[in-house]
DNA sequence: GGGAATCAGGACCTCTCCGGTCCTGTTTTC
DNA sequence: GAAAACAGGACCGGAGAGGTCCTGATTCCC
């Protein structure tokens, strides 16, 4: 249902959360509390986002995960694709995609113009923008209702 | 991946080969062959659209589909919409989808600005441009590079 | 009116991959 | 040298995508 992917998903809080306080260095343990989100997956995600740079680590007793460049040189772009792959709807990324049906397919080339309205969308919202906290909304104490498609049950069995 | 399925872009296919000759009526078996789709997914996705109003179906020997309306009144947001359900990349789908996150969520109500960005690029463009016969250089995205904050309700869903 | 062709609407199966856990290193600090 | 933290895997269960097939209901034509 063109999804992204809960590991995505829990990553841009993480990376949110530390834009809230860019000069801090934090560990895996504190972040999973502070965000509420289950270790195991944070400790996953934040070694996805080293290996990609978004984020710098330090190994040791005193180590920890900070962001490696401000938040407001991060576009949502970067780190969907660091967490996702290439940012595409479709299979046929380029013109040079090889897709087996290509010589047949009469949309061919077609999706080009969707794909890159999505990642101009994507690259147009900054991290510091996704970090902003937001207006105080009084309506957001729903919290009996639920999404007919959302089934994780997650972070509330306490 | 962030991905279209395959019954969506094979729908996608489907739709836009009979938008090539709108008033054609064509059965199953005719569409699979020229589309070069197995015919029991052709089946099922006709199927779908059917339901989903996109196309208009006539029982009996000389039956088939033909498309409900004409290809320039189709929005591919409508397309999507019909195979894949409603269109947004995240769970937080509107301001009322009480995510069990939400209120611990730091990126709570911002993902809609990224979600309405992606149903805009779809509403775009038409089945009718999806047909056309490629050329050269189709006009630019409009969509993407505008202040990160502008989000023009989008005026596409019926 | 009967048979053939077609759509309608399911049930059903397989297999990939997401979501999640865990284990064994290596590095750094004290 | 012990403890605390990151690094980098392997591993597993389940949901859902992709695909097939079967049994009706409808319409056309002889």
């Amino acid at each position: 249902m063109i999804r992204i992917t809960k590991q995505t998903d829990y990553g841009i809080v993480l990376l949110t959360h530390l834009a809230a306080a860019p000069e801090r260095q934090v560990n895996a343990p504190e972040l999973a509390g502070e965000t509420h989100l289950p270790l195991p997956m944070v400790s996953k995600i934040l070694k996805v986002l080293v290996r990609e740079g978004l984020l710098d680590s330090h190994r040791g007793v005193k180590g920890g995960y900070s962001l490696s460049r401000s938040p407001e040189e991060i576009s949502m772009a970067e780190v969907v694709a660091a967490l996702e792959g290439p940012i595409a709807i479709t299979e046929c990324i380029d013109d040079q995609s090889g897709c087996s049906h290509e010589p047949l397919c009469p949309v061919r080339g077609r999706w080009h113009r969707i794909n890159a309205a999505l990642r101009e969308a994507l690259a147009g919202i900054s991290l510091a923008e996704m970090a902003e906290t937001p207006r105080p909304e009084p309506k957001l104490v729903t919290l009996g209702r639920r999404p007919a498609l959302a089934v994780a049950p997650l972070g509330q069995e306490h």
